[in-house]
DNA sequence: TTATTTTCTTGAACTAGTTCATTTTTTCTG
DNA sequence: CAGAAAAAATGAACTAGTTCAAGAAAATAA
């Protein structure tokens, strides 16, 4: 069986869970081994399932119309990550999901969490703090991207996130950055 | 009394009250009017309150380095408005939010709403619902602003929300938007 | 209504970031 | 390990969007 330790600690620190909950909770989780450049979602597909990263890394992202690749999240050891659109909506998603290097994941499937949450109301709680944390998040990316330049964001991204940064192509982070790799390329040469 | 109508049905919309769940949701809700150019938060202040707008327009912002303001949000009627960061760690934050026009809000006060959901964990599946949505909002906006020309933003935004596009001041709008309100007036010029 | 302030427009000069084409380096595969 | 493939670096030409400065229009106040 694979660690579950990982995740109900996650689940720890935002609330507190009885044996019942606990084992509820465990007994809906399934666990999924990734190869490197594997597939998780492609665009077409409903996403039927919240996943969390146990051990590797995951990186979302759409082709846009010029058929450059945009990095919408990477999602490393303890980190959550799906089409959030298409889990919400249950209509057919436009992002590929793709394990960047070989990955250990546990998912949730949605009838079975919504199911959990309706016999144990502490869960739509915890999803709740994590939705708002999620929310922030994005928030305050949105507001680097309107505010800083490249050179900027970069460097932000480079001091919080050390391990992202070096467990994906660089390609993937500029893309992420709101940048082309040639220039992410020439800001690290001028640094 | 101000109209409370609209907050209720907002919140019928995700998930059905008793009679006795109504009741404690309007109990927390305290109202409040603003005149134009008033401010409901300011940096260095903590956001204490989700705000409801019932009639007018709000809007957040936040002053950059360079000066210029940076808008994260608009706020028309039956939609809700934060500085959801500070909102949620309880600490100072970034934010102005301010009246666009006069403008009448309903405020859920957080230790409130805590205590509410802790009774009634309708709530916390109520405000869950809102966050995943607030989410799966700014994600697309993110993403749009990484994959989309100025133009087919201001198109976008022009398609979508013409009634915020209507009360708000351009400058405003081209902020939110992400270029400098010369620009917006160029492309508007332009189609 | 007139005066004052705020917002919007316009044009010219500029620059941060892109595009394209090529080379170098790294990673993967057998 | 050699050969192929993928990723990263580099430079030159380009462009989407910015900056600055000044005038026109609209909103607000008195």
């Amino acid at each position: 069986m694979v660690e579950t330790a990982g995740i109900i600690a996650n689940i720890k620190r935002y609330v507190s869970l009885s044996s019942a909950e606990e084992r509820a909770f465990l007994n809906i989780l399934s666990t999924k081994e990734l190869t490197k450049k594997e597939f998780l979602l492609q665009p077409g597909m409903v996403c039927r399932h919240q996943t969390y990263v146990v051990e590797g890394c995951l990186r979302s992202f759409f082709i846009a119309a010029d058929g450059s690749e945009q990095t919408i999240q990477f999602a490393v050891k303890d980190w959550f990550i799906s089409d959030f659109n298409s889990y919400l909506t249950q209509k057919p998603g436009h992002l590929y999901v793709e394990a960047i290097s070989p990955t250990t994941i546990l998912q949730l499937e949605r009838e079975a969490t919504e199911a959990l949450c309706q016999e144990y109301p502490i869960f739509d709680r915890y999803f709740k703090m994590t939705a708002q944390k999620a929310f922030a998040f994005a928030q305050n990316r949105m507001l680097s991207n309107l505010r800083d330049s490249a050179t900027d964001r970069y460097l932000a991204f480079h001091a919080r996130y050390p391990e992202i940064e070096a467990a994906v192509p660089q390609y993937a982070l500029a893309s992420y950055l709101g940048m082309r790799p040639e220039f992410l390329s020439k800001i690290k040469k001028s640094l």
